[in-house]
DNA sequence: GTTGACCTTGACACCGTGTCAAGGCCGAAG
DNA sequence: CTTCGGCCTTGACACGGTGTCAAGGTCAAC
């Protein structure tokens, strides 16, 4: 017979833990001393103690480890619970080396430049959305070239959309697509939830499933730094940009650029 | 100027996070109408939001980001906690791996036998005692030859320890060397806190780093079997043992060995 | 003016674990 | 026999990041 203390001990857990465990029927002292309270545990106990303490470090939560170990599972449920566990490893460290190489993108980031960066790259997922669109051709890809092409583009829209009477649901995206010879074609588009307009293309935007994002604050004539600060970390963090990129419209100020802002995506995959 | 609720949809973070961060002041609305206490975030705060995620995704806890995102911190300073989370990391995805083969080894294991084992090893550390012991020559590492020798070795060390005084503070342990000719030198120890006496050998077991137990409960003769067990599980987990090996008494019935309760200790390693 | 979607605050829950406090029990030393 | 130190008991609170619920206020569209 032992203690909770030499039991704990022994068994490399706390005491705390081997009473948490006894509250929720995990692991019940052998004897219970009814005047005292005292809990004693019997030398045989060790081996249910190892099974939990094993399958706690698989990483079960105590509930699963409790259904595993009073053998409510059959063998075919057990398998089950492995190989689900199983996966989620494999998520997990997925995740973890993708933090891992994130870390070391920092520091490289900040040797580099001495500094931590302020506008910060994240990825997120963007849901499909239903876009009321024009397009037209710009000449190049230079910033020049597309915002006296997209401006008057969105106004035209905007205009359409008022006449129609239907109004936005959400930020304005713009989008290019090549359109060969050195060309490309620049969509406005802007969220609606309902209605039609016979002046202006209906779409969905299809979801991207990760997108790696960043928030450009001022000019779009500035916009390249954002654009290497994206491309930059795309690199760094091993992942390969995939081409497709909205720019999303989250403020805009006619009289001042200074005041615009922006955020451009692009999706991305990671190559494994 | 955003909803809370558009603010948090954009930005990929629950509203309720938004508030959490409100209160922890690391991300405070542009706006709180007076009377209403709406919060109203500004589009230029999707930045600092960025930050604040992008910081969390390495892993970093919310007090740690808002250090950083406050620039309370010199580069230095947060190269070091870079450098601080980058090994966190590792460590983390060596135990991340190791579980995955563990979990590995059970999905093999009940493949192997159609169930789970019902005796579990546990990797555990073992602190270094000081302990009282005697010692013999066995004929070899059979356990019909070990118990002769050891029995007796155990009835004499306590009958001096007895004379002495000196009562133990712990489990019996015996452990095993070498000793040329196929014959090994068997060590009858017990941990005793403090005393000497002249007729037995006082001395230190080291500390095992890291070793793989499990518990044999009944008669020694059948030890095989649960080494075995061990033996099998520290190949199948990666580990490679390192010959130093335990027996640690937890139950001991003179007059019944079916109640006996014995842990197996071995060294392990992991070669990597 | 009604309705439905959104906002507010405050609270409770999860989970595994540490820690603290107030008090009881036990064994050894005086 | 008393006292003391170390163990045990129960009960509580805390952590952290997040979900969820309830009760009530606000806003915009119809």
């Amino acid at each position: 017979m032992f203690t909770i203390g030499d039991f704990a001990a022994f068994g490399q857990v706390s005491a705390r833990m081997l009473r948490h465990y006894d509250a929720l029927g995990l692991l019940r002292p052998a004897v219970v001393d009814e005047a005292t309270g005292y809990r004693f545990y019997s030398a045989d106990q060790f081996s249910r103690l190892n099974r939990i303490v094993a399958l706690k470090h698989l990483g079960f939560s105590l509930q699963q480890v409790g259904e595993i170990v009073d053998a409510k599972l059959s063998a075919e449920q057990l398998r089950g619970m492995l190989r689900l566990r199983h996966a989620q490893l494999e998520d997990e460290l997925a995740r973890g080396t993708a933090r891992l190489t994130s870390v070391e993108a920092r520091l490289r980031l900040i040797e580099r430049e001495g500094h931590m960066p302020t506008d910060d790259v994240v990825l997120k997922r963007i849901a499909p959305i239903r876009v009321a669109e024009l397009s037209a051709i710009s000449p190049s890809y230079d910033g020049a070239d597309i915002g006296p092409v997209l401006q008057p583009l969105f106004g035209q829209l905007f205009e359409r959309l008022g006449a129609a009477g239907i109004s936005p649901c959400g930020s304005p995206v713009a989008y290019y697509e090549d359109a060969g010879n050195e060309t490309i074609r620049v969509h406005a588009a802007v969220p609606v939830d309902t209605g039609t307009a016979a002046d202006v293309d209906l779409t969905e935007l299809p979801e991207l499933s990760q997108a790696a994002t960043i928030v450009h604050q001022g000019d779009m004539m500035e916009a390249e730094r954002s654009m290497q600060t994206l491309a930059r970390w795309i690199e760094d963090n091993g992942y390969r940009s995939h081409g497709y990129a909205r720019e999303v419209t989250l403020q805009f100020d006619p009289d001042n650029p200074a005041n615009w802002v922006h955020e451009f995506q692009i999706t991305v995959t990671r190559p494994s």
